[in-house]
DNA sequence: TTAGGGTTAG
């Protein structure tokens, strides 16, 4: 590092030792200001007529300076010249866009300089925004270059400090995180203003690992953390259902006496109704009433958490009491608000309750936004409405608002499972005109369709299209091949595709594993249905209800209720909260059997013979 | 510079 620093590429050059450039300033006519015109071979140079014609902006009488020479070497003679650095930067700026020039990184990093000891750091912000697009320079060159140029270590911080917020800024991730860590072997002191921003870039992009990485590094460096800082981190592990994580960071913040904020709470709320285990609106309800105690007053975006986490949990009427008392507490329901509460109406097939909620945050002066369109759209399709569905994505256009890809795939989806295959590909056509460009969603609900409508050389063509097309199979499209095998029979390479899954870099999941164990149940085979259990909890995925459900049907429909009891009081033992299905189908099982169930919303526990 | 809502597989 030491050598870095001591070898100069580039000394600056004072006035006195100024270059012998070979070109004059013809046009240029007051007198310079150099004292000793014989040794100065640009003595006709009058930098202040110059600079002023920068300043003006008068650039036709620079370009026309600059017809003998170049506008590198002119930049070269602005530096030498000791020019103001923001005209510098005017004419650094002007000959790139004019010229296409490509400025050398030496240059680049000297007005990084100037302007640095200049304190006119948003110039420096300006240029490095320029820089971060258009140039491809490692992170150690730049710092390589900057120390040539100075080694005081203020300067240079703000400077790197300034770049890998332009990295993160172009959603350059690469480059920021390595910048990052290479700051830290160059001694440079990175703030929060860069370090904030990259770690919720790290959050946004899913790179839960990082974030971790990241957050322990700025404590070792003593970067001083703020409440933003920890608020990030916090939802970083929420994301990535790391909740005890969470937690541990909110003491952290409290050991460096920063208290969490109405953010930091409504943050953890969210963590648990969207990534905790069994009883996770107990504990959801339970930080609530933590904030509370804590003299943390919730707002409207505490409530649509709830309303949506109770939704998702399957409990609209939950949702709904907290709506109420978002209203009672003078809160008036925003449109995100109402939208998780109609969406749940939906997804709960009370399409009337939804379109009811629609018109009431109209009469309150609410607008409907895409998303209100898109979950009613959703709910229509899901009650079969595909008239009224078809209608109500019609008015999108006419309040105004475009249609997305989440739009399209909704009734794409309806469609293909209507059977109305033809109306799916037309609607795919129209996509496009309205310049919306499918995705992987759209191709694996057509794929879905035509596996299922009996037309698999169609759903194949289909998948080497998406691929042709850039987009990666996801593993809803192999759950959607896997599913479509085992309807045919076929599990024995339905596990194949789980293999061809891994070798992709996917992970199959809890649900890719449900399919296979149904589709073994379906063809009686068991023992291998209890195989797959096994690989998946090889894999680390626990089983869910629909583990238990899948197994639990099987096990009914071969007459084994002792078996199927056995399995019950298991899967009420791991915690796992039976549901409608689980129900149904030991219901069904029962009656198969000649018994009449009495359960009455109870679950049996031992009390099933054969 | 930090928190919330909409689509596909079971």
């Amino acid at each position: 590092m030491n050598s870095l620093r001591h070898s100069r590429l580039h000394t600056p050059i004072s006035r006195t030792n100024f270059p012998k450039l070979t070109f004059f300033l013809h046009t240029q006519t007051t007198p310079s200001q150099h004292s000793n015109p014989s040794t100065n071979p640009c003595q006709n140079l009058d930098i202040t007529h110059v600079s002023q014609l920068i300043a003006k902006q008068h650039w036709s009488e620079i370009k026309t300076l600059l017809k003998p020479t170049s506008p590198t070497t002119f930049l070269q003679l602005l530096f030498n010249y000791g020019t103001d650095p923001e005209l510098i930067l005017s004419f650094f700026k002007w000959s790139q866009l004019h010229f296409k020039v490509s400025h050398c990184l030496e240059h680049y990093c000297r007005l990084f300089h100037l302007l640095a000891s200049a304190k006119k750091y948003r110039k420096i912000r300006s240029l490095l925004c320029v820089f971060v697009r258009i140039e491809r320079y490692s992170c150690s060159s730049v710092f390589h270059t900057l120390l040539n140029f100075s080694d005081r270590v203020s300067d240079n911080s703000v400077i790197v400090d300034m770049l890998i917020l332009a990295y993160v800024n172009n959603c350059d991730v690469g480059l920021a995180l390595e910048g990052f860590e290479r700051a830290g072997d160059y001694g440079f002191r990175l703030s929060v203003l860069s370090c904030n921003p990259l770690l919720n870039l790290v959050v946004k992009e899913g790179k839960f690992r990082a974030v971790e990485v990241l957050y322990k590094e700025m404590i070792r460096r003593r970067i001083e953390l703020n409440l933003i800082s920890f608020n990030i981190v916090i939802n970083g592990f929420c994301k990535a259902g790391k909740l005890q994580k969470a937690s541990d960071v909110v003491e952290d913040m409290k050991v460096w006496g920063i208290e969490p904020s109405v953010i930091t709470y409504n943050t953890l709320i969210d963590g648990y109704c969207k990534k905790g285990r069994t009883g996770k609106m107990f504990k959801a309800d339970a930080l609530l009433k933590e904030m509370v105690a804590n003299k943390i007053s919730p707002n409207e975006v505490t409530y649509s958490i709830l309303i949506d986490g109770f939704c998702k949990d399957g409990s609209v009427s939950a949702a709904v009491r907290i709506f109420k008392e978002m209203q009672a507490q003078q809160f008036t329901p925003c449109v995100v608000a109402y939208n998780a509460l109609i969406n749940g109406h939906c997804r709960d097939g009370e399409i009337d309750k939804a379109l009811v909620l629609r018109d009431e945050m109209v009469v309150s002066g609410l607008q409907p936004d895409l998303v209100t369109f898109n979950a009613l759209i959703n709910g229509l399709c899901k009650k079969s409405m595909l008239k009224e569905a078809k209608e109500l994505f019609d008015c999108i256009a006419k309040e105004g608002l475009y249609a997305n890809v989440i739009s399209f795939n909704t009734l794409i989806d309806a469609y293909c499972k209507a059977g109305e295959l033809e109306e799916a590909i037309k609607l795919r056509s129209r996509m496009l005109d309205q310049m919306v460009i499918p995705n992987v969603s759209t191709y694996n609900c057509l794929i879905d369709g035509y596996s299922k409508k009996g037309n698999p050389e169609t759903a194949s063509k289909l998948l080497d299209e998406m691929k042709y097309k850039g987009l990666s199979p996801n593993v809803v499209t192999y759950n959607i091949r896997v599913d479509a095998l085992c309807n045919k029979g076929r599990s024995r390479d339905a596990v194949k595709l789980l293999d061809e899954m891994i070798d992709a870099g996917l992970r199959p999941s809890h649900t890719t594993y449900n399919i296979v164990m149904d589709g073994y149940c379906r063809e009686g085979n068991l023992r291998a249905a209890l195989n797959v259990r096994r690989r998946m909890e090889t894999q680390g995925l626990r089983p869910n209800t629909v583990t238990y459900n899948v197994l639990l049907k099987g096990l009914c429909e071969k007459g084994k209720l002792e078996d199927a009891n056995t399995y019950l009081n298991q899967m009420l033992e791991k915690g796992l909260i039976p549901n409608k299905v689980t129900y149904d189908i030991v219901r069904e099982g029962m009656m198969e059997k000649g018994f009449v169930p009495d359960i009455d919303g109870h679950i049996y526990t031992s009390s099933v013979s054969t």
